[in-house]
Formats: C-alpha cells, sequence, structure tokens
DNA sequence: CAGCAATTAAAACGTTTGTTTAACCGCTGA
DNA sequence: TCAGCGGTTAAACAAACGTTTTAATTGCTG
C-alpha cells in the first residue's frame, strides 16, 4: 500500500465518520480500523487529529470553492455582456447548487455528506477549523455574498446579511439532516423526495424569503 | 446548601456550558466544579450524565411548550369565533416568537441560549435525546405545525412540511449563533441588532418563505 | 439528645482518549 | 552491497473521562 493510499483511505474513512457522529465522538482508533491502516498513521501523516479534521476539509471545500468562483465569473462576464438584463435571484441560487453539486459528484463526493460536514462545522468548531476556514474560503463566500447583494438592490443591506444567513440557516440545517426529514416525509405522505427536487424547492423558497418586502416600522 | 441548591447549581452550570461547547466537549468535572459541587453529586441527583442533559432539556422545554400551547389555544379560540378572517402567518409566527420568548424571560432563561440549546439538540443529539424529546414534546410541535399548514391551504402539503424544515432551520441557526452573527454585522456595518429586530425580521422572511408561490414543474 | 435517612465528600475504579516511542520493513542511490 | 530514509507497525504513555464505592457529614424526627 503506497502512502498515497494510506493518506486517502483514513480521509474517507474519517469523512465519512465525522460526518456521521461529529468529531469528538469520532476516535481516532475507529478511523484508522475503519480505514485498515494503523493507529499511529494518522499523527504520522497528518500530525494531530485537528489536523486530520482540517485536511478533511481541504479536501471537500477547495474544488467546491473552485466550483463556486467558476461560476460566479461565469455569471458576472454574462452580465457584463447584457447589463441591462435583471438576473432572477432563484435562478442564481438554483445554478450555484447544481453546479457546486455536479462539481462534487464529479469527483465522487457525497453532497449530502459535504452539507453534514458544513452542519458540524458551523455548530460544532470551536475556534481551530472555523479560523481555518475563514482565512481560507472567506473570499469565496464574500464573492458569493457580493454578487447576491447586487441582484438585490432594493433589500436594505443589515436586512440582506441578516436574511443572507436565514438562507445559510435553512440550507445547511435541511440539506445536513435530508436523509433523516426525507425519512420522515416518506412515513407521513409515502412520497419520496430525491435532492435535486429538494433542492429545486429551496432555491425558490430561499429566494421568496431574499426578496421579501421589508417590515414597515412604526 | 439544600439538595434543592445543588440540583439547581448543576442545571445552571449545566445550560451554559452545553450551550457554549456542546455535549461531550463538557465534562463533569467542568460542570460541577462551576457548580461549586461535588462530582459525585451528578450521578447522585441525575444518575448518569445523558439524564442530566434530558433535565436540563425538561427545563427548558416544558415551560415554552406551556406558553406555546397556551398561544395555540388563544389563537384557535379566537379563529373560531371569526372563522371567516383569515389569519397572516407572518403575524402567526411572531407573536409566536414573542409568546415563547416572553415566557423564557420571565422565568430568567436566556432564549438565545434556548436557542443554542434547541441547535444541539438537533445537531448532536444522537439517540436518546432526540427520542426523549420527540415523546415529550412532539404533540405540541405537531399542534404548531398543523395550525401552520391550515393557514397556508394553497401549498402542496410535501411542499410546505420541507418549507417548515426550511424555516426551522433558518431559526434554528441564525438565532443559536446570535452573538456571532450579530458581532460579523456590527463590525461590517456599525449597526447593532437586538435579539426582538431579529425576529421582526425573521418572521416575515419566514413567512414570505413559506407563502412563496410553487416551483412550476416541466 | 439519640438515631436514622439523605446528602455531601474524597478517593479510586476501569476505560478510552490522543499521542509518542522504538523497532522493523522495503526501496533507492551511491 | 549496503547505508539511508520514508513508511508502517506494535506497544506503551500520560491524561481525561464517566461512574462507583465508601466514609463523613448534615438535618430532621421521635
Amino acid at each position: 500500500m503506497s502512502q498515497l493510499d494510506t493518506v486517502n483511505r483514513i480521509l474517507d474513512a474519517a469523512e465519512v465518520l465525522f460526518a456521521e457522529r461529529g468529531f469528538t465522538e469520532t476516535s481516532l482508533r475507529t478511523i484508522t480500523s475503519t480505514a485498515g491502516v494503523n493507529l499511529a498513521a494518522v499523527n504520522y501523516h497528518f500530525g494531530s487529529k485537528k489536523e486530520l479534521i482540517q485536511a478533511v476539509f481541504e479536501r471537500f471545500l477547495t474544488p467546491f470553492t473552485a466550483n463556486l468562483d467558476q461560476e460566479l465569473t461565469r455569471r458576472q462576464a454574462q452580465l457584463e455582456a447584457s447589463p441591462g438584463e435583471q438576473l432572477e435571484v432563484d435562478d442564481l441560487l438554483q445554478s450555484l447548487y447544481r453546479v457546486a453539486l455536479a462539481g462534487l459528484a464529479k469527483e465522487g463526493r457525497d453532497p449530502k455528506r459535504f452539507m453534514g460536514l458544513l452542519g458540524l462545522a458551523y455548530t460544532q468548531s470551536q475556534g481551530h477549523l472555523r479560523r481555518f476556514i475563514v482565512s481560507r474560503y472567506g473570499p469565496s463566500y464574500r464573492r458569493f455574498a457580493g454578487q447576491l447583494a447586487n441582484a438585490l438592490p432594493q433589500v436594505d443591506p443589515v436586512t440582506f446579511y441578516w436574511r443572507l444567513y436565514f438562507m445559510l440557516g435553512a440550507t445547511i440545517f435541511s440539506l445536513s439532516s435530508f436523509d433523516a426529514i426525507e425519512a420522515i416525509l416518506r412515513e407521513d405522505f409515502g412520497a419520496e423526495s430525491s435532492l435535486e427536487e429538494t433542492l429545486a424547492r429551496l432555491a425558490p423558497a430561499a429566494a421568496a424569503m431574499l426578496t421579501a418586502p421589508e417590515p414597515k416600522d412604526a
């Protein structure tokens, strides 16, 4: 087994286990025995458990962010070519969802697992992981937020940013526990929902939230 | 120190620490030393760490659910008195937010901490806590969901339930990390946001998401 | 004041955790 | 051929964990 195999086997096992149980609930012994490698291999190749966690996120977020940036550039060029045309917000969101999804699927990464990890990063990262993600992928995130803000010139900036977090919450929360929610709905209605269908529901709903009329203050 | 004091001191300390760091990241030694009680007191009064976690949620959710039920009953009676009048969804949401919030504040409980714990329950509860909450507070939740569904007769049931989870995600996610988000917005815009103001933004945004027109399928 | 049950206290229990050590293997370049 | 090095392995490390045990202490009741 080459060293490349060992590193990737650890990352594969850690990715699945972290998304299922969280970071502290997943021991290095569980990871290494699942991966079929020696316990010491984690500390040898990654240095520590924290650095392994960062490596798992790096492997996910780097191609994801690359796809995002590419799509944002494409949209920006298209906008400059025909500046008068107003972009539809739900179309923007849905195409972003689709592009990010397709990019992950192309690399054999499960999008639902990606969302599960993203949820972990927001709820279970006390310090080091949040700093790592912000410093590494913050610019792409701000570019996305800026382009979305430009498509909503009528919305007050502070209101927009709160709604952006509302939207992130709706997306990450519902997709990170997609399987559980889908199981409940299947039991209650007998209707199955694919991830694609759910994104097709989420995009217009999120767009409606972003474009809602401002609350009239007293 | 009476036994009632010991129990409440443990609950107070555990509540804060759980909301800050999560369950597994908070040790019983940290809880008991913060509370100023002996380590064994947790197992003596609660039996185990799992049962302590349930007790923390019980102390939060019981009065919260009582307030929720009371408000739902009030609305139902009001609806039967004047059945023709269509309820506004954002008004329904905002009054629920306000009632639940006021009930917690009346007992000296921090609503933001409550939301933090609620977020934990959704993302970090593997099994026992989820079962405990569903069995104990499931009926109230279903009653709330049913009343909300009745106010949205034009929305397809499956679409409604997905949007309900979108709304829950937006609410729990953004309010559980309210302080962090507010700090970012204060730095970027110099504009402070109170929890009340944020709820006044959230209610119409969530209502817009729930009442959005259905996506036209091919 | 004696006695009993409830509570608190200190100490130790066995596990599990992340990490480190040291021996060993297989390849590559001199 | 063999020294050297990156990689793997088994074993052990100290620390932290939840829990249990046993003894001391408290507060109330007869």
